[in-house]
DNA sequence: GAGTTATATGTAAGTCCTGACATGTCAAGT
DNA sequence: ACTTGACATGTCAGGACTTACATATAACTC
């Protein structure tokens, strides 16, 4: 089993989760349920489809209205799926750009600047929690994740309101 | 500005942060001090470091020993960092592995199963914290985003035994 | 003097991912 | 009849990233 392979592996669970299922519908499921795990467009997840159908992970069925394709998770499908969620050591990779600024921050003299930057930072993974908070429990098949990329925002934001208590204290010190 | 340029931001930070270094000590630089924040091996860097000359954001200077080529960041590369930080609004995108894993997590029935997989993430999540608690303090330039880099494991580290304590509960109700 | 390790730089093939472009259907409202 | 918006699928160029390969010097050890 090669690295490297996340999105086979989230398209697979879907499948397996919610059950045959068109290009069309993964991309949505992809933004309403797995945006804070992986993300991934229709312009992915089309050309995606097709090599797991030629590796025999999916099966398409040509479908009626407006050229819709339905796939369906193969045996070999669920093989895979299986072998890597108990197999694989999962990659700690980490490109984080709120967090590449927060590195960047002591390069700005001026706390005034650097109060702005972690403001829309702070802004940026509230908008997020608010999001997350929306998510419909999707038959609360993604609840760890769902706990995890919840507590992993409300850490940012966090993070962001320390941070900006700490730089205002250090413009006021008096 | 384009989207997207995070390589060459992280470079021009190291270079600001950090004084004139070769492509080998910022690769090093990002292994020591940028590892929970960006990822980037020596084969992106010294391709990036060329273009980057190219685009007059750095300056080599090709010296003695070993082949050792020294860049150092231009004014316009200080112009392109501090506008990226002051005006970029950072991407929210994630792709984490273990998110992913924890996402799959209801498609095992068997609870034990699970348990070893959300072990694994969890003494992944633990190596992680461990390495950047050895972290030196680096002059103290990237505390900001060490102290986020910190926080966001040690919540990956919250979940998994949070969730370790679920399942057990779960395989022995009585 | 020989061997090993750390230093130091690169190339190339291939995959992953984004953003722009392109096409056409169906349903509902006006 | 017309328009708008949601549905539905795709291609393509280019940039980001990984893995494997390739090379050579300097310092240290045995």
């Amino acid at each position: 089993m090669l690295a490297g392979m996340s999105l086979r592996i989230a398209l697979l669970g879907l499948l397996s989760a919610v059950g045959p299922a068109s290009g069309y519908d993964l991309a949505k499921k992809f933004e309403h349920s797995l945006n804070h795990v992986w993300q991934a467009g229709h312009t992915q997840i089309y050309p995606e489809l097709v090599k797991m159908a030629a590796d025999g992970l999916v099966e398409a069925e040509a479908e009626g209205a407006r050229g819709r394709k339905t796939y369906t998770i193969t045996a070999e499908g669920k093989r895979e799926l299986h072998e890597w969620l108990a197999e694989h050591d999962p990659s700690m990779t980490i490109r984080s750009e709120p967090a590449l600024q927060a590195f960047l921050l002591p390069l700005l003299d001026d706390p005034d600047q650097a109060i702005k930057v972690v403001e829309r930072i702070r802004a940026r993974y509230l908008a997020r929690l608010e999001q997350l908070d929306c998510l419909p429990a999707e038959g609360s098949f993604g609840r760890y994740a769902l706990s995890l990329g919840r507590a992993q925002v409300r850490t940012g934001l966090a993070w962001a309101e320390e941070t900006l208590a700490d730089l205002r204290k250090r413009r006021t010190p008096q």
